[in-house]
DNA sequence: TTGACATTAAAACGATTGTTTGATACAAAC
DNA sequence: GTTTGTATCAAACAATCGTTTTAATGTCAA
């Protein structure tokens, strides 16, 4: 073929490898079967990034940044919806973008995936990762919870608020495993709603809802 | 050598296997990376455990699994010395237990990551991880919990309550990167301490500090 | 139509993988 | 002292890995 399929089969590359990255891990997947995945020659992952590592890296670059851009601004449309001017409205908003959201099932837990894989055990796409998505994005909510904590708060004591929130939707992203076998139940619409109000009820109160009556 | 060798190093290749499938994943490992670690022979892996993926699994019947009993050892220690009868006594014990405990440092981390590892890609391992260690230690957790809760509160909503605070000991574990980067502070025993503090107040209140002034 | 360029295709490359083999060393049993 | 069973060792195994090579195929400009 030509000219013409040049942006399609990169494309088809870049969208499996994502699959299967997120997946299996980097070392656990092969280069021909990322090609046979994506119906390409063996040799289109070295002519295209050059090698396999590279590809690795423009899938962040191509797909996981886009994909983060596109839950922030979900989180961003919803906040200035209806849930702008309170607390709960916040993390609501929050909570809902990372899962429920405009993506589908597969590609936020292939998103959570890949970051906590870049966590554990990072390579160079974990500085992309963090400088260009999660710092910026964190200052922005630390901008927007601000008013709704104490005055005198530290700096510290917001991020690490921002954090614990962060974790639970991250948590509640990717070890469904567990969730499921403790709970008993399965990852429907559903409980995706259940857990997005249990965050925000937990993120604004903790444990302590006697006061509230319990559910 | 005789046979007086045959515990210790069958012992030190669990040892090594054990960190660097933590530090870099099962298939980043290689067999002579792990034999050469431990001083051992190249066949010493398939004569002692057959093949590699039974080393992996012996590796979290011999080695994870201790452990995680030496946590939840330290945990009850801690919790019939002296923060046995309030709500935040059992949160801080139990964030204490994960984040300092009776482990070094590496081997926390080795901890997590081996789990975090198992929840994001499972194995054969994860089903011994949940039903051996996690569920019989979160029922042990929703007992202790309950008697401060609501009286009409539902098992699932103290199981998602113990998924929460969870999640934010393991993310503060394995998510060293993010978290420094975002607090520009160091994993040294003044920031642990903070981290402890940190999550006993946000399980015990959330967000809502107002009333206790910030800090 | 021709020449230049971009993409695909098949085949092979050397290196590395997990695993197996057969010989050797050693301690305990008889 | 011979036998038996266990552990270690160097060496080689077939298979698979990422990557390279070379040729073929298509498109577009001149």
């Amino acid at each position: 073929m030509g000219r013409a399929d040049n942006a399609i089969s990169r494309e088809r590359l870049l969208d499996e490898a994502e699959a299967l990255f997120a997946e299996k891990g980097f070392h656990a997947v092969t280069v021909r079967e990322i090609t046979k995945a994506a119906h390409c020659n063996l040799a289109s992952v070295n002519y295209h990034f050059g090698n396999k590592q590279n590809l690795y890296l423009e899938v962040f670059r191509a797909r996981w940044i886009p994909r983060a851009v596109k839950i922030q601004a979900g989180f961003k449309g919803a906040l200035s919806a209806r849930d702008g001017k309170s607390l709960s409205g916040i993390v609501h908003a929050l909570a809902e973008a990372f899962l429920k959201g405009p993506l589908t099932d597969n590609e936020r837990l292939r998103h959570s995936q890949l970051m906590i894989r870049e966590m554990v055990m990072p390579t160079p796409a974990a500085d992309i990762l963090v400088e260009q998505v999660i710092k910026p994005f964190f200052g922005e909510l630390a901008i927007l919870l601000r008013p709704f904590l104490a005055e005198d708060i530290e700096n510290e004591q917001v991020m690490l608020n921002i954090l614990s929130i962060f974790s639970m939707v991250i948590y509640f992203n990717f070890a469904r495993l567990p969730v499921m076998r403790v709970t008993g139940r399965e990852y429907d619409d559903d409980f995706k709603e259940r857990l997005v109000e249990h965050i925000v009820q937990f993120s604004l109160t903790g444990l302590d809802m006697k006061r509230k009556g319990g559910a």
